[in-house]
RNA sequence: GGAUGGGUGGCCGAGUGGUCUAAGGCGGCAGUCUUGAAAACUGCUGUGGGCGUUCGCUCACCGGGGGUUCGAAUCCCUCCCCAUCCGCCA
């Protein structure tokens, strides 16, 4: 019960203003910066001026429907100055009130979304709680294994230099096999989510500013990952997750209609600004590459067992592809604005020798579906809910690719192909 | 890129300055009838917010923003989107 009230009315202006304390722990959880008193003191200065320029707006409607009524000439002019006097007057009070709801907004963007209760607390990802080790156990060589820089190097399967000299670093060219494995990677992704229902689709690879801000991106902010497109309001987008959740902006379902699952195939952007130097190598951290991404719509009571239901495809899909892998719990100060609560994968890089993140699906409850505008309808309910958005990666090709080379390389510096991509590889082995 | 026509409630669609309520239809819900269902008939039926002890009252919303006016779906400006045709093009 209490916790059907809690999503219902999630960081919206009322769920925040009667339940600061619990939001003001959330933000102190997530090291969000918000002064939660500020916004509450606002809000509630903003609700009683809203009232008045409502009454004066009635007042005023009064008066503008009398004259069209009122026979005498003197009677009409009077009232008409009567109006005039009323609007201005609802003129000013609504600046204020317009003045307040900025100053409002401008806190409310910087609160997070609430946490799962379970989620592990901690400021960053040294916090972060390892819950499951994947089927595949992580390889021992006998020899010293390359990394996939130097693998791809010598197989001839890709081009940094070129990458560079036509986009600058971070990009690259993939050649021969590894485009070969690229499509095959996409096809595995997205014939397992078709025989789970998935809905496949492919996205633009732009998306309004608008969208990006809905899902919880903020393109134009000092710190932001994402190429915006000059003298337009468009993005390159850092991922399907935006334009998916777009798809939907603004929309009404009917509850029967849920849950709704699509699988999109986008290009993702990301600046990475700032990022430069740690973990940067090769494909690990690059400005392009494709995706299979995984979406959900649900109803509220439905997301969280969705959100396992994805990270058990992703595990499925790591599983299948014989990857070593662990399945990490996000912790409260890693999850970023929207997540509620989110759990990665992460496979076993041998050239590293260490885990790295090649998945990540999040339930972001109501919180992406409120600033996009998403709602259901159930038959036989008065009125509208907002529904519920969860992501999740299929397939990231830059990392699964590290991820794949690495892990099957041979002694002979050949790679085999894993099994499940050879109908699309169409060979065992690479060199 | 050029031309033209459009954007109205869950959907379709009327509405070019003022009768309190955005016509009508479809869909949906309820009722009548029926053994049950369908059909027919009758009634109800947009979203969000605020106030009030049930009934209710009220504010905002006709693609977005701005303007004119006492009063705008309607007039003006601007932007966005959609459709059709032409041009260009993978």
């Amino acid at each position: 019960m209490l916790e059907e009230r809690l999503f219902e009315h999630m960081l919206d202006r009322k769920f925040i203003l009667e339940n600061a304390e619990l939001v003001k722990r959330n933000c102190l959880n997530r090291g969000a910066k918000v002064d939660v008193d500020r916004f509450v003191a606002l809000e509630e200065q903003r609700k009683k001026l809203q009232q008045e320029v409502e009454e004066l707006n009635r007042k005023a409607n009064v008066t503008s429907k009398s004259i069209g009524q009122a026979k005498d000439p003197a009677e009409r002019e009077a009232r008409k100055e009567e109006g005039r006097r009323l609007r201005e007057e609802t003129q000013k009070a609504q600046a204020e009130v317009d003045a307040l709801v900025e100053q409002i907004a401008a806190v409310q963007r910087l609160i997070p979304n609430l946490s799962h209760p379970e989620a592990p607390v901690g400021g960053d990802d040294t916090a972060n709680l390892e819950l499951a080790r994947g089927k595949t156990a992580v390889p021992e060589f006998d020899f010293e294994p390359l990394d996939h820089v130097e693998l791809m190097e010598k197989l001839d399967l890709v081009d940094f230099e070129a990458g560079a000299k036509v986009a600058g670093h971070g990009f690259y060219f993939l050649k021969n096999d590894a485009v070969l494995l690229e499509l095959a990677l996409q096809q595995y992704a997205v014939q397992t989510l078709l025989r789970e229902g998935f809905t496949p689709i492919t996205t633009p690879d732009l998306a309004r500013n608008e969208v990006l801000e809905g899902i919880g991106f903020i393109p134009r902010g000092p710190e932001t990952q994402i190429y915006s497109v000059e003298n337009t309001d468009l993005s390159l987008v850092a991922t399907a997750e935006i334009t998916l959740g777009g798809m939907l902006a603004d929309t009404i379902l009917d509850a029967e209609q849920l849950p709704l699952k699509f699988c999109g195939i986008s290009h993702c952007f990301r600046t990475e600004a700032g990022a430069h130097g740690r973990a940067a190598r090769g494909l690990y951290r690059v400005h392009q590459f494709t995706k299979i991404e995984m979406f959900a719509f649900t109803l509220p009571e439905e997301s969280e067992a969705m959100l396992e239901r994805l990270r058990g495809l992703e595990c499925q899909l790591f599983d299948g592809l014989g990857v070593p892998y662990r399945v990490v719990d996000t912790a409260t100060g890693d999850l970023g604005g929207p997540a509620y609560r989110k759990y990665d994968l992460e496979a076993w890089m041998p050239g590293r020798g260490e885990f790295g993140e090649v998945t990540s699906t999040s339930n972001c409850t109501d919180y992406q579906a409120r600033r996009l505008n998403i709602r259901y309808r159930t038959k036989g309910e008065k009125g509208t809910r907002f529904l519920h958005t969860l992501n999740g990666t299929a397939i990231a090709i830059s990392r699964a690719l590290i991820a794949v080379l690495e892990n099957f390389q041979q002694a002979d510096g050949s790679v085999v192909i894993p099994e499940v991509l050879r109908p699309w590889v169409g060979k065992e082995k690479i060199g």
